[in-house]
DNA sequence: GCGTGACGGTTCAGCGGATGAACAATACGC
DNA sequence: GCGTATTGTTCATCCGCTGAACCGTCACGC
């Protein structure tokens, strides 16, 4: 849904490809059906291959390797993400900003309404 | 509903008492619907008092005005937004760097899956 | 081999918040 | 009065999310 989701399930996958979905989820913080979701929006894009080899110890379940394409549109997302959280860094200094003289304004008056 | 959208709404208020439910809703980015339930709310907490008296030029509907008590309520959720907003600032500042770090990285290797 | 238990992927009925069209109420101009 | 405009209120509908249930598969013990 979000490519907030799409970009940190990118980010996972490209450091921990052998993780199974309910993890993932947990990981995310997000529904074992939406993971899912998300995970075969994906594959779709061929951003991702499922290989269905060993997960480490364990054969079972699939592990979830970015494509090369995939490591370009992780790059891409980065480059992105950087930029918009640096817009709300900033979004976020302005309100704090407004916040401030707002408490500031508050301790100048503090009577006001009380009995 | 979210108490960032309470919050949001006695500041509106605060300021602007007659303004009608649906510039509101408009101004805050939610619908007519939301923005009448969270006024109910705000209403039957004691906050905001509904006096049906004239809205400037033209006598419909009413002006939503902060009682004592809803003044004493916003100016308490002020200050934990600051606090909030701080964290939530700190936090993005340290996204931020990994973003950066990652980008860097890239940059060092820009071939990688490349043909 | 067969049975069984455990694990992992997939599905989908149900929930809950949000939406905004439609309705009700009121004020105004005629 | 009547029609119109403006505003508050309601509620059927939508839509994404959830997680329990389901199914397939593998590993182990026999």
């Amino acid at each position: 849904m979000t490519d907030e989701t799409r970009y940190q399930l990118l980010r996972r996958l490209a450091t921990n490809p052998d993780t199974n979905q309910r993890q993932l989820a947990a990981e995310l913080g997000i529904s074992l059906g939406k993971l899912n979701y998300c995970l075969q929006a994906l594959i779709s894009k061929g951003w991702v291959k499922a290989g269905n080899f060993s997960r480490s110890s364990n054969k079972k379940g699939y592990a979830y390797m970015l494509t090369p394409s995939g490591i370009e549109a992780k790059a891409r997302l980065t480059i992105a993400f950087l930029h918009r959280k640096v817009a709300e860094y900033e979004q976020l200094h302005q309100e704090i900003e407004t916040l401030r003289q707002e408490v500031h304004a508050l301790q100048q008056k503090p009577a006001e309404g009380r009995q």
